[in-house]
DNA sequence: TTAAATCCTAGTATTCCGATAGGATTAAAA
DNA sequence: TTTTAATCCTATCGGAATACTAGGATTTAA
């Protein structure tokens, strides 16, 4: 299940991406526009900025702006940031991966392998959609 | 992430049809051989019994048996049961569809159709894969 | 009659999620 | 220079879900 956490800052960023010029806008205004609390999505917004997807302006008439244009921001790098791991198990993630403490051998285990796939196709998905991919209804 | 339920749902549905004869075959000797706790085994062996996967005799000598051939199991029928849906939305889920609260429209979410790629190339793999495929390493 | 298995309901510990609180800092505008 | 409006940051909390655990009831073969 996706959490809100992921959910949200998506629909902030595309709410970022559809407007015109580059003008920073701010929490209060996405929150509003997107039905999200306001203060459950400044810590989104601070994550985004982190990882290097938006820039801010602090102050009167600051926000938050693109710091990539929309499509060069590929929904895994945001998946992977808001979300974590895209992998459904830890033993098939690339980026997290993780031994699984029950697991002998992840050669013969057969959950494995049905989870490379799942995380293949999954992954293919979100590699080739960017921000600017999906604010286009 | 898959959970432990489903995990370890799927691992005893294998280790039962890579089992010779349809003998039954006890919780005890699956919880062991895949080190899963028993009693955590006991309630999911249930789950899969109740939902027509798995038949089981009870006293002594019994134990669970697959009621159908492995290749007439589909992953996404187990995943279904044991995990709930297969999409990572509740609004884009084909068989637990709820709205959400905070969308005014499905139709211009930007989450909403990225969601429905993942939805579907996940079902794709989950449709196509049975037990008797996952056995084999 | 005993041993060995499933069946069933309830409870519990822990973790994670979604949200909130409360201020500190910064910058534009009055 | 003061006010206002914004981000920044850390800490905390309640509730829900997950991952088990407990304890016995029931069934069946030997």
């Amino acid at each position: 299940m996706l959490s809100k956490k992921t959910k949200y800052g998506l629909k902030a960023l595309s709410y970022i991406a559809r407007q015109e010029g580059n003008e920073p806008v701010q929490i209060g205004a996405i929150a509003k526009s997107e039905n999200i609390s306001q203060k459950f999505l400044e810590s989104i917004m601070l994550s985004l900025r982190k990882a290097g997807f938006l820039g801010s302006k602090k102050g009167k008439g600051g926000g938050y702006y693109l710091r990539r244009s929309a499509d060069q921001i590929k929904m895994v790098e945001v998946m992977r940031i808001l979300e974590g791991p895209v992998a459904m198990l830890p033993c098939v993630s690339l980026n997290f991966y993780e031994r699984c403490s029950d697991c002998p051998d992840e050669g013969t285990c057969s959950v494995h392998s049905l989870m490379i796939q799942v995380r293949d196709n999954t992954l293919k998905v979100l590699e080739n959609n960017t921000l600017a991919d999906i604010i286009q209804d």
